[in-house]
DNA sequence: GTCTATATCGCGATAGAC
DNA sequence: GTCTATCGCGATATAGAC
């Protein structure tokens, strides 16, 4: 409706660029309003604090990690879905890194935005855990019964995913694949040799 | 030899606290030395910037890392000893979380600690990666042949435990684990679950 | 070694003209 | 909606007395 979105969507894009590149902590306002080529009074008319782009970046991750993560729903979900919605995933991490990276501090730094977080969290989390037995049940993926078994690993992939990317920035990731897109390909390998053991055994290995 | 440590080290007791409990960005260098007891201006005789108080702690963590994770090498390693060495690692890691919390922010602010964290990190892995190939050798873990695996084995070790407290902070843990010490024990459940495939078979399985 | 000022700076945020 | 100007504050860091 109103055009002010664009104004909006470019200290959403500068803050999210300085972020990821320096860290929220170093990156001020008037960092973000002159990258976005405004001034900071202007900003402060957008945005009335600094905390007000944290969390409307954060909303912004989390809409586009739900509809990367929603199920086809007219088609019945295969084994390549799940690689998929991992890729996907990865994608949208490396987007907004900066919140995943400093995530608890900026829980604590803020209450509000650690409700929504821990809200958001919570919904995808049991989405994944029932995905996770969905494929167990319908044989993509060997059966599990004890539930204590299905809840672990759906934490351990979300584990991974979730600080992958945080763990390769950090340092020795990075300096073993220089390669720009090898990272994501080995964190993709990190989660399949995780799901690898529940794979269904099969009836012609060598 | 000197008294000096004692303030110097009521120093970095005191940041650590309130690091741990608040995040490094809220935690000026008058908190500190309020907590401490101490001027500003012996803080600062102390330690000559934030950045200092940062390395020295990460220096105190780096110690503590290596003494709990050097081998008996007086005795023959068995597998008890991965899992008391995975204990002791998550209790050090709790001690400083801080510094894991917002490790790449810390790493990017400052070059000089990214250097001699990711030093840290490269000898840690290469030890753990070796610990594992020697079980692996001697019958504790079941052989494994490609080295790929292996690096992949020791990546996942290494990035769950150094970020499992990261992501019970964050949230889903806390509210599932309310009891004081069981996060811990889902850690290490988790560590296991990605070991266990590698055990050896077991002859007296039901 | 420790304290009490104090200097300096930049940040977050607002007021008010256009 | 956008700008310029500015206020108030707290943070880092230093100077100098004790």
């Amino acid at each position: 409706m109103k055009r002010t979105e664009s104004t909006r969507q470019r200290i959403l894009d500068s803050a999210l660029q300085l972020f990821n590149a320096s860290g929220t902590a170093s990156v001020s306002t008037n960092h973000v309003a002159a990258e976005a080529g405004l001034s900071v009074g202007n900003l402060y008319y957008h945005y009335k604090s600094k905390q007000q782009i944290i969390r409307a970046l954060f909303d912004q991750n989390e809409a586009e990690v739900l509809s990367a993560l929603a199920p086809p729903s007219d088609r019945p979900l295969n084994i390549d879905d799940l690689e998929l919605m991992m890729k996907a995933n990865f994608q949208i991490l490396w987007k907004y890194r900066f919140l995943y990276r400093e995530l608890v501090a900026l829980l604590i730094e803020d209450p509000e935005l650690a409700t929504s977080f821990r809200d958001l969290r919570h919904r995808g989390f049991s989405n994944f855990e029932r995905l996770l037995q969905f494929f167990a049940a319908s044989g993509v993926l060997r059966p599990i019964e004890d539930p204590e078994e299905l809840s672990r690993l759906t934490h351990l992939c979300w584990l991974i995913s979730e600080f992958y990317i945080s763990y390769v920035e950090s340092g020795l990731g990075l300096l073993q694949t220089v390669e720009g897109e090898g990272w994501q390909e080995k964190g993709l390998a990190l989660l399949r040799h995780v799901i690898e053991p529940y794979l269904p055994p099969d009836p012609e290995s060598p």
